[in-house]
Parts: C-alpha cells; structure tokens; sequence
RNA sequence: GCGUCGGUGGUAGAGUGGUCAAUUACAAGAGACUGUAAAUCUCUCGCCUUCGGGCUACGAAGGUUCGAAUCCUUCCCGGCGCA
C-alpha cells in the first residue's frame, strides 16, 4: 500500500554508518544522501534542471514560507509542489519548526544552527544578549504564534496546522511540527520543549493519519527528534519518538560544534535501524562525515548554496573566498577534474568576475559547483561504505580538505 | 587678456576658523554564513605604532591667527562667460 521504503544495503563494521535506498513515489534516494534545500520552492539562483545535474537527488521546501507565500492552498491547486517548481524527483518539506527557533529564541541574535564552541556566551543561558529586536515567533502550549516577516500578519501555527499545510504542498516526506531550541535556554527549558515536541509529534502523527485516509496520496511523515545538548534528554526523545512509530526520524536542534556528533550517536543507537534518519539542517564537510558514521542517511543544508551566492566555494583543499585578488586572473577551472557545468566552462577569473561586478549568474555558477562538490562528496562516502573502506577516504579527503 | 566659479583621500562628493586623518557613497582588501528574515552581513581602507599615540596631509608657496581643508596674497591647473 505505502509506496514509501527503506533498504539498507551494507553498513560499516565499525560505528552505525550504512547505505541504503529509500524508495518515495517520485524515485529512489540512494543514501547516505545531500538534500538541496529549496525553502520558498526554489532551490535559490539554480534551476530544477540544475539542481538535477549537479547530482541531487531530493529537494526540501518550508512549510512555513511556502504557507505565507504563494500559499499552500496555491501549490495544491498547481498540483502539488512538484509540478508547480519543476521538480520531479523525491522531495520533502520541513514543518516550520526551524522558524521557531530561527523566528523566535533566535531572532536577531546572531545565533544559528551550529555554534562556534569558542564561544561560551552562548552556552551560558541568559546571557545570550536579551535583545531588543522583538522575536517574530512565540511558542505556546498549543502552538507557535508567527509575526510574518513579509507583511507583519499573526499566524498561528499548530501541529495539526503544519501537517495539513504539508499535506497540501504535498511532498513525498514531511515533517513532524516540532520546536528546534536555542543552546543558550536552560536545561529546565530545554526538558519543558522537548516534552512539547513529544506531544506535537503525537499530534502531528495522528492529523497526519487522518489526512492520510482521505487521500489517494502517499505521503511519509518523519518525526523529530530533540533534547538540546543533554545526553538524558536526548536519549529520552530518541526513544519516545521511536515508538510513536513514524517512516522516518529527523533528528533537529541546534548544536555546538563539537557536540554533534556525540548527539546524534546518542540518537542514532536507540533509533531503530531499518528507518532512515535525517540530520536536520547540517552540510559542512566535516559534519557529513561524522553524521554518516554515526548512522545518518540525509543531509540537508543551507551552506551549499548560502556560501556559493555569498561568493566561498568549495574545493578539495578547503574553501576559497573567489572574490580574493589572487583569483582575478586565474584561468583554471573552480577545482580541475570536477564535473560541474561551472568547471567545465567557466574560469576562477571569470566566476571572479562576475562577483566583482555583481552579476547574478556568479551566484548561480558557484551554486551549482557547491552543490556538485556536497552531493558528490555524499555519495562518495556512500561508495566507500559499499566498497568497504568508508574510513580510509574520511582520512584521506579531510587530511587534503583541511590542509590549506 | 579680463571676469567668474572651482581645485579635498583610488573615484564621486560633504565639510568652509578649533569637536578633521576629514561625513557619506562607490571602488578596493579581508572575513563570516550549517532544517534560508540572507544574491546578505561584519571589519579594514594616508604612513608608522610597544595601540597610549606619533608623523605627513585637503593644487603649490607664503602669510594672518593661540589654532587653517576652512581667512588673505601670489602662482599653477580646470570649467564657464566676454573679448
């Protein structure tokens, strides 16, 4: 009946990585997997087209952006959100539960989804700047109030709320509504949240079942998973969630850089093994690796295409600013021997270029090669789990990646 | 030639006696960015510095003044007008 699955194909002897193949009605994942995050439909200055042949496989939308614009009853009527942005393969939506973080406790604050460990301020609760700027987002028992940042409306969005908003965009995954929290709140808040995306997942699971009944559709929901930087809470939440008896598992939150990996291991031991996990919002090399080592299967992040417009790309010795006077005149591709439409017609000193004079199509060139360059290297490590040598190519790629 | 207006840091362009190494924008240089409030943001941008400050600067040279990018004189250069 459900056309949605999960295969594992082999894993690692050693720690919880492993490839496998999720099947969705739109195509199969082959995972470990990069997702391409597309939030207001778009995967930003790269086209559908793109997008596919820089090596993606799925794309993830926003449920919350989508909804205050164009609105989600407009994608339904388009026929759903893969015909109405081109995109045929799998795609998922995220619940909008980022936005109450990144709207909220977040919200002009200068913090974000990974922070820097060198920073203690922001681990030290309260004394995270209480900042003036007032937060666009407010949770409740029940839900989370939105200020929109397009118009200033209020908008009230509940479990039940984004559940039926994803179910009329209509991707092939969805999200559970869940409440990704600040690592400046105290532990105490911390427990309080993660018991609210308890019962939100429940909630959002049962709006989803019954959506589900009524619809030819078939749509897989994946539950997140929560608990800040506390090993309890984290351990806690991967087993709550695990028996609700979700298709899948996110696992969310927002991380100090070396905890990461250590979270999601806490995570991933208790999940059950034969759904997929998705490491919600993370795509730094270094992270990719320690995610798939640690049993995750998709990725998603902004960095590939935030980093590619804002002019850093990605090569396999390490980050290059292209805007950098050494490259003005430089005639060699991004990265030689990379495949990429960008490399395989453009310059350094071209892309440059077009950097320098504001050029939009620089963004889109650099995009594509980021994309390339992070889905490449996620399915590489997939290549290395089923070739068996998942831990020389680690070592060997950050060893070169890291040097410069 | 006479008259007139003007010459400010890479560029444009503020400032018109002290709070000016000089507003601002652009250019330039560097950095940040991890379920997208982001084709965005931050910092630097005369020289030297033990980061306290020191030095040289607003066409050039003199002068007035306690003090000048700002006032005066002459010169040089440019625009415009009249010859």
């Amino acid at each position: 009946m459900s056309s949605f699955s999960f295969r594992i194909e082999k894993k690692n002897t050693l720690g919880l990585g492993r490839a496998g193949v999720i099947t969705t009605p739109h195509g199969d994942i082959e995972t470990p997997a990069f997702v391409a995050v597309g939030t207001k439909a778009t995967v930003k200055s790269v086209s559908t087209e793109q997008v596919k042949n820089a090596g993606l496989q799925v794309v993830l939308a926003n449920t919350y952006h989508l909804y205050l614009q164009p609105g989600d009853e407009t994608i339904k009527k388009a026929g759903g959100l893969h015909r109405f942005m081109n995109w045929h393969g799998p795609a998922m939506t995220d619940s909008g539960g980022f936005q109450v973080f990144s709207l909220g406790s977040a919200y002009g604050k200068g913090i974000s989804k990974v922070i820097a460990e060198t920073n203690p301020n922001f681990l030290i609760p309260e004394r995270s700047l209480e900042s003036e700027v007032p937060r666009l987002a407010t949770v409740g028992a029940d839900g989370v109030s939105f200020r929109s940042h397009l118009d200033g409306s209020l908008h009230y969005i509940t479990p039940e709320k984004s559940i039926e908003i994803q179910h009329n965009i209509g991707a092939d995954i969805i999200f559970a509504f869940d409440e990704c929290t600040s690592p400046t709140e105290s532990l105490e808040y911390q427990e309080e949240a993660l018991n609210r995306t308890h019962r939100w997942a429940k909630r959002s699971l049962e709006h989803h079942n019954k959506l589900s009944a009524l619809s030819s559709k078939s749509i897989a929901l994946f539950g997140i998973v929560q608990g800040g930087r506390d090993e309890r809470l984290r351990k806690l939440s991967a087993k709550v969630i695990s028996e609700m008896g979700f298709d899948g598992y996110g696992i969310g939150g927002s991380f100090a850089k070396e905890d990461m990996s250590t979270a999601v291991k806490w995570v991933n031991e208790i999940l059950p093994e034969e759904k997929p996990r998705h490491l919600l919002g993370i795509g730094e090399p270094e992270d990719l690796f320690e995610g798939v080592e640690n049993g995750v299967d998709l990725f998603d992040c902004v960095i590939p295409t935030r980093l590619g417009r804002n002019g850093t790309i990605f090569t396999s010795s390490g980050k290059i600013h292209i805007g950098n006077t050494q490259f003005r005149e430089d005639f060699s591709p991004i990265e030689e021997g990379c495949e990429c439409h960008t490399c395989k017609n453009y310059s350094r000193s071209y892309v440059a270029h077009l950097f320098h004079g504001k050029e939009m199509l620089g963004g889109t060139l650099a995009s594509i090669h980021n994309l390339t360059f992070i889905a490449g290297l996620v399915a590489r490590m997939r290549q290395a789990i089923l070739d068996g040598n998942f831990f020389e190519f680690k070592k060997d790629f950050l060893e070169k990646y890291k040097k410069s």
